[in-house]
Formats: C-alpha cells, sequence, structure tokens
DNA sequence: TGCATTTTGGAACGGCCGGTCCATAATGGC
DNA sequence: GCCATTATGGACCGGCCGTTCCAAAATGCA
C-alpha cells in the first residue's frame, strides 16, 4: 500500500462547488481553488486531472442535488404543490446567501457559450436533466404527455428567468413576490 | 489643431460590441478587441480610458438599442403585439447568428455578479429601463398601473429566461416554439 | 526495519493578461 | 516651413494565470 489521502473528496468538492457556484469558473483562479478546498495545487493535479475537472464534478453535483430536490418533493407533495417548493426552497431560511446565486447549470451556460464549448455543453445536458424532471412532475398532474412535454420548456424557461432575477440584486420581497406572480399565472394556466 | 482620430467611435464601439456580447467580459482580451475595433492599444486607452471604459459604453448602446427596438414598435403597433415582435426580433432573418447571443445585459448580471460589482450594477440598471419600457407598453393597453407594474416584472422574467434559453444551442424552431408558447400562455392571462 | 508506492507542499515555469510608455506621424495656425 | 498639439504603432512592463516538477513524507507489506 502506499500513503493514503489526506482530505475528503466529497467535502472538498463541496467546497469547491460553492466557490464556482458564486464566482463563476473564470474568475475562480487556481489559488482561490485551494484555500477554499483546503488541499495544496498537487493535490488537486493528482485527484481531478486540472481545474476543469475540478468544474465538471462541481456541475455534476450541482444538477444531482437540484434534482434530488425536486424528486424528493415530489414523494412528498402533489405535482404543483412540488414544483412551487423547489423554486421556493433557495429563499428559504436555511439555504443561506445562496438564493443570490441563482442556479449554477443557468449560470455556466451563459458564461461559457462561446467560451468553452465542452464546459457549456454538459452544463446544458445537466438542464435538460432538470427538464426532464419538470416534465415527469408534470405527468403526475394527468395533463397528458403533450402537455407536459410543451409545459415542461416552459417551465424551465421560467426557471431560467427566476435564476437570472435572482442575481439582480433586488430586495428579497421583490424576489418573492415575482415567484408568487409567476406561480399563481403558471397554476391558473395548468388547472 | 492637432492630428485628428483616425477612427469612427461609433462603429468601432459597435465592433467592441459584437465581440463582448459573444464572449462575454472575461474571455474577451485586449488583443481580440483591438483586432476587432481595427485600432492600436494607444487609441483604446486614449478615447475608452480602458477595458472596463470600452465595456460600459457597449453596454449603453446595447440598452438604447433594445429600448428604441421596443419604443419604435409600440408607434406602429398595438401594445401586446409590439411585445411580442420584441421578443421574436433576435430570430429574424437580419439578425443572423445575434439570435444565440442573448441579451448582453442578462449575459453581464450572471457573468460578473459577485465578480465585477461596479459594471454588474451598470447592467442592473439599464435591465431595469428595459423593465421600464415594458411597464410603459403595458400601460397601454389600459390594464391599470398596479396590474402594469405586477406584469412588467413577470414580463422581464420571461425575458430572462428566453434570453437564456437562446443560449442553450436547442434548434431554432425549438426556440420558436417556446416563446409562442410563452406568449399564448401571457396573453392569455392579460386579456 | 527496509521497500515500493502514492500523497503532499512548495518552488518554479512559460505564457498571456491589462496597462504604460515613447518615438513618430499627422494635422491647423502662424 | 515651423510649431504646438494630439493620435498612432508597437515595444515593453510587472503580475497573475494554470500547470508541472521534485524532494520529502506517510503508509502497508515483506
Amino acid at each position: 500500500m502506499a500513503r493514503p489521502l489526506e482530505f475528503d473528496r466529497t467535502t472538498a468538492t463541496q467546497s469547491a462547488l460553492l466557490l464556482f457556484w458564486s464566482k463563476g469558473y473564470q474568475a475562480t483562479s487556481l489559488a482561490d481553488l485551494v484555500a477554499a478546498m483546503g488541499i495544496s495545487r498537487s493535490s488537486l493535479y493528482a485527484a481531478y486531472g486540472d481545474k476543469r475537472g475540478v468544474f465538471l464534478e462541481c456541475l455534476d453535483l450541482f444538477a444531482a442535488r437540484s434534482i434530488a430536490i425536486l424528486t424528493e418533493a415530489r414523494t412528498r407533495q402533489p405535482p404543483l404543490t412540488a414544483l412551487r417548493s423547489f423554486f421556493l426552497q433557495p429563499i428559504s431560511e436555511e439555504a443561506g446567501e445562496r438564493w443570490a446565486w441563482g442556479c449554477m447549470l443557468v449560470n455556466t451556460v451563459l458564461e461559457l457559450a462561446g467560451v468553452d464549448d465542452a464546459l457549456c455543453a454538459h452544463a446544458r445536458r445537466r438542464l435538460a436533466e432538470v427538464e426532464a424532471a419538470f416534465e415527469a412532475c408534470l405527468s403526475d398532474t394527468g395533463c397528458g404527455a403533450a402537455k407536459a412535454a410543451e409545459l415542461s420548456a416552459f417551465l424551465m424557461v421560467v426557471n431560467e428567468g427566476l435564476r437570472v432575477s435572482s442575481r439582480r440584486a433586488l430586495p428579497q420581497p421583490v424576489h418573492r413576490a415575482q415567484i408568487e406572480t409567476t406561480f399563481r399565472l403558471l397554476e391558473s394556466t395548468i388547472a
């Protein structure tokens, strides 16, 4: 055997995730990264390959958590209520300041389109998986497959819009009102 | 008198705008910039101060054009039709590939939040002006001031969502369908 | 207690970044 | 034609970027 790893990969990735989520890919330097993750440059390159490798793993972790939040809510609540709580969750108490960071997948698509096509495409694929989760949730309402497909695309547009809006430094009550208005209109359409 | 400027500031700014719009602020280097604008570094620093100065001027130009497109449509069409054409305009024939670049103001808010607060705040202010243009347009429908204020905020969320969606490399017909679905739902709510 | 193996810290690397500087060129007024 | 003034091209700058490299440290096994 050889010398064992001195850090926990999951918690290190989690720290990197918070950094990339709040500042984006380009504005996060390797110095920032190793400081936040609490590991040395050597360990980072040995474990993740390079900066892009860390970012890819963070994208996957973020997407998995987002989908988990929605699917878990779906087991406890009616479909539309679950979707609503998915959008309200970032501005809950325990989420802290993260509510102003938007969605890391949306942020990535906008930051890296035309800059790093491979990373951007990865974020787009994960975003498509979230959209599929929307569609599955909408199907539970019994609205029919065609309508679920159309409305999930619309819901993703709404999702993208709300995540952008949350980065506009509006007072939190204004942001909350936007969500309420959006969902009131949405529900009146679906119901 | 002294030696006159050898370049036209407006066309140079326009060239910089296309570059910043497609690649974002951070990924656009000064080398890219001077090549696209067709001027030397010295001329750029003399005329704009620095890279941020060029970017600020591009933000203003982009915002002015966006608002002009909407207000001009408002003089020729009913309010809701004008809003619709505002969203459809980027995917018209003459806009070319720009439809996949989204909205420069939205792109900037997401790229520079937490990175360059001054630039980000500037983009947010311009975005608020666009929202005010939405509100003025909605007021023309005679829906009342309170409702116009609420719906303009919602319309901005839709705007942000559609601009994000246009950067997801979806086939153009899919994007067109998203706009149609969104506006069908929106109009059924307002009418 | 050595040995093979792998991680770790930190120095070092080339390259590109935004920004500065200066000699030269181009003008209008004298 | 000369001067004051301003624009221009391009060399140059320090600094930070992501990445590489290597000696030292830490383990399980013989």
